[in-house]
RNA sequence: GCCGAUGUAGCUCAAGGGUAGAGCAGCGGUCUUGUAAACCGCAGGUUGGGGGUUCGAUUCCCCCCGUCGGCUCCA
């Protein structure tokens, strides 16, 4: 009789006799464990609880708090949601229906659009599901059964789905109540496990993906174990809605997009242009000790520029149609900087000396985005990228790279970001260049990405046509990655130009060419930060940095002497001695969310100080001014 | 671009087949103030744009534009 020994994620090893199941080994863990159980994991694979663990090998018991544990969470919710559109809308053709970094949707084929009222009704249907409390039971049958059931069903899109799996294997299929769906599994072990959930919004998705299938209607959802957590989540979507950068440029009055002008075309008020400024003086003074060359270069050329680049051919969907000159000419405006900074390149014969050469712009690019992508300024039609090449040579390759990114860390942290979701995207299918520049491009990356040790990921195929890249992602407000920082080998460009420099044989050698942005574009940088920070920025980026108030009328003076003071400290201050309650004009202060602000009535005009109050810690008592001024030095410039 | 939702004063929102109302902001006054909203008054809108139905449309219908949530794409 041969026994499982399963070894335990604490390194504890049980033995079990054959046939076991999952919830079995739970349960002798712990009652506490095997109520919260969704599913087990051996060597890394995912099983039923009810399965017979076939083999021994490392075992852990999945729950809620795991990710694997809350992706079959969610996945069975997807079903239970499923079958009770079924139920309640026959006729409905069922497509795909996964978890979601946040929750799980189903895509659903119905000539009727759903309505908030069938949302409800959906949600009541799922209700009864899960008091029923069916088990999911797994079914496998061979490819051409499965088939012919979905055939049966008049489930085109699964029937679609299981063709495409290798003839002869096996499928799997999960039952509960009356719905069954293709599946891999594994599932929770019944329905009655979700006991919190919510649906949150139909939108439209094209059947896989793409735009020349039919569009589906897909419903997303939430669920928990418990209503806490449900609640705890909805509460947490409400405070995001409160730190959305759209929400806070205008409350802040930092910019605004006008219809009048152009979707996707951004203003940048005072406020926001003083941040702005701030983050660009960073920015260069950064380049400049990072030894990046700055440039300037017009943000239109002529046609020929962009078929030698390329852009003509593979980037036109993105590029506006051209302005016709008098001779016949045409220009575009620029999507990229690029070809400028190589037209710059190209300038002079270059000695492998001279590299690497770093190029930097903060360049104006304009690129027709469709209408239903643009979102606020985390994607626009005019933005600022925070650009620079670089041309190197193969020996300088790792350093290069290694530099940039870290270089960009160092950017982002400077600017309160903690969290990143770093990834590096290897050659896709269709490519130009040579397949050893490729690998060795792409290894120069994973060696920076490795000396750094921050955890990446893969994206493989992922790469741009025309070389490797490592893309770092910041989360707005609701949790979506945007990507800010890109460092990409380009071996199109060289190439389309022929630049070269001269190496140490005196021959021509074709330099490697890099493309980086690091903050992505100021737009989409600043939506970010105005989000990382939820309005409340450091005093090195606020807009405006102290605010001088009088107690009254009386002190106008005195008022009118600290600011005069603050200002002449560098400080970007302001005053207000409006005839206001001095509640009133505090409260104005804390909404608009100044840092600090000196309080001056007859105490501090007689000895010369202020009272400090702080918009995040509130009142800190009265200080000399000379105090005052030492700490907002201390604090006013930005770190490192 | 596609699917769905949505658009009322500077902002946040109400009402609704008989040409719209509040709070805040603005302006004028009174008050001269000690750590998150003093009081009184005034003004503010061709209800996103265009067309249709109707005696009458801001309300109902159609088209367009913008916005929001997705799909696709990407800084």
């Amino acid at each position: 009789m041969a026994l499982i020994k399963l070894k335990l994620p604490d390194g504890n090893v049980l033995s079990f006799e054959e046939g076991i199941t999952g919830a079995d080994v739970a349960r002798s863990i712990g009652e506490g464990l095997a109520r919260v159980a969704i599913a087990v994991q051996l060597d890394g694979a995912s099983l039923d609880l009810s399965a017979p663990i076939p083999h021994s090998g490392d075992f852990r018991v999945l729950t809620f708090d795991d990710d694997e544990g809350k992706h079959i969470f969610w996945h069975s919710s997807a079903h239970i949601m499923a079958e009770a559109v079924l139920r309640l809308f026959p006729g409905t053709k069922v497509a795909i229906g996964p978890a979601i970094e946040q929750g799980f949707y189903y895509d659903f084929d119905r000539d009727e659009p759903f309505t908030f009222e069938d949302l409800a009704a959906i949600e009541a249907e799922m209700k009864k599901i899960i008091k029923e409390g069916r088990a999911f039971q797994r079914c496998e049958l061979a490819r051409d059964e499965a088939v012919e059931r979905f055939e049966k069903a008049g489930e085109v899109y699964k029937v679609e789905l299981v063709g495409e799996i290798p003839l002869g294997e096996t499928v799997s299929l999960y039952t509960s109540g009356g719905f069954t769906d293709l599946c891999r599994g594994p599932h929770v072990p019944d329905a009655s496990r979700i006991k919190a959930f919510k649906l949150l919004s139909v939108a439209g998705a094209y059947w896989r993906g793409s735009e020349k299938n039919k569009m589906l209607q897909r419903l997303y959802g939430i669920s928990f174990p418990k209503k806490a957590m449900l609640d705890e989540y909805i509460e947490k979507l409400e405070q995001a809605k409160a730190r959305d950068h759209r929400k806070l440029g205008k409350e802040l009055d930092l910019f605004s997009i006008s219809d009048e002008i152009g979707p996707g075309l951004v203003l940048w008020h005072p406020n926001g242009a003083v941040i702005r400024e701030v983050i660009e003086d960073y920015w260069r003074r950064r380049h400049r000790e990072e030894g990046y060359l700055p440039v300037y270069t017009p943000i239109v050329g002529r046609a020929k520029i962009w078929e030698t680049s390329g852009h003509l051919g593979f980037y036109n969907d993105n590029m506006y149609p051209p302005m016709i000159f008098e001779e016949g000419e045409q220009y575009f405006v620029r999507p990229m900087n690029c070809p400028f900074h190589i037209a710059i390149y190209r300038t002079q014969l270059r000695s492998y000396r001279d590299l690497p050469i770093r190029y930097c712009e903060l360049g104006n690019d304009y690129r027709y985005e469709r209408s239903g992508v643009l979102h606020g300024l985390l994607r626009v039609r005019g933005f600022t990228m925070d650009d620079a090449h670089i041309f190197c040579t193969p020996e300088q390759m790792i350093d290069e790279a290694t530099g940039v990114y870290e270089f960009s860390l160092g950017m982002l942290r400077a600017f309160g970001f903690k969290e990143f979701g770093i990834y590096l995207s290897t050659r896709p299918e269709k490519f130009v260049g040579e397949v050893e520049r490729w690998e060795k491009a792409t290894e120069a990356l994973e060696i920076a990405l490795e000396r750094v040790g921050l955890p990446w990921k893969v994206d493989d195929g992922g790469g741009a046509f025309y070389g490797p890249k490592i893309d770092i992602k910041v989360r707005d407000a609701i949790g979506r990655e945007w990507q800010t920082t890109t460092v990409q080998f380009d071996f199109n460009e060289p190439e389309r130009f022929d630049i070269y420099y001269i190496d140490e044989n005196g021959e021509k050698a074709k330099p490697y060419m890099v493309h980086r942005a690091l903050l992505g574009s100021l737009e989409r940088f600043f939506a970010c930060l105005v989000e990382h920070y939820a309005g409340n920025f450091p005093m090195w980026l606020a807009p405006v940095q102290a605010v001088v108030i009088p107690v009254s009328e009386k002190f106008a003076e005195y008022a009118k002497s600290v600011h005069q003071k603050l200002l002449k400290a560098q400080i970007r201050a302001s005053l207000d001695n409006r005839p206001e309650t001095i509640g009133y004009r505090i409260r104005e202060a804390e909404t608009s969310k100044v840092p600090f602000m000196l309080i001056v009535g007859e105490r501090e005009t007689e000895s010369n100080s202020a009272s400090l109050r702080s918009h995040a810690d509130g009142d800190l008592g009265s200080m000399s001014l000379e105090e005052i001024i030492d700490k907002f030095n201390m604090e006013k410039n930005p770190p490192n």
